[in-house]
DNA sequence: CTTCTGACA
DNA sequence: TGTCAGCA
């Protein structure tokens, strides 16, 4: 039942543009999964941190920032 | 049309 | 963080 959710939807979602989602992937702060051709997949585990990301960023905080906070709690 | 990657400002 | 170019 994850729902695969395209960068649009996780934009519209989040609230994020979609290469920023790039950034917290390479922040290491996703769990997406890689799907015919590279195309992304992201599923509600990456809703949560998405959630958790936007509220930071509503706060205030930077793609470090999250970063480490994010990485701080474990799902 | 949509998404991915890399690079630059 | 946002935008540009090229590619699949």
């Amino acid at each position: 039942m994850e729902g695969r959710y395209t960068p649009s939807i996780l934009a519209k979602i989040t609230g994020l543009p979609a290469h920023y989602l790039r950034r917290l992937e390479k922040a290491g702060l996703l769990s997406p999964c890689r799907s015919r051709g590279g195309r992304r997949l992201y599923t509600q585990r990456d809703l949560e941190i998405l959630k958790d990301v936007k509220q930071l960023k509503e706060k205030g905080i930077n793609l470090p920032g999250i970063t480490e906070i994010l990485k701080n709690i474990d799902r």
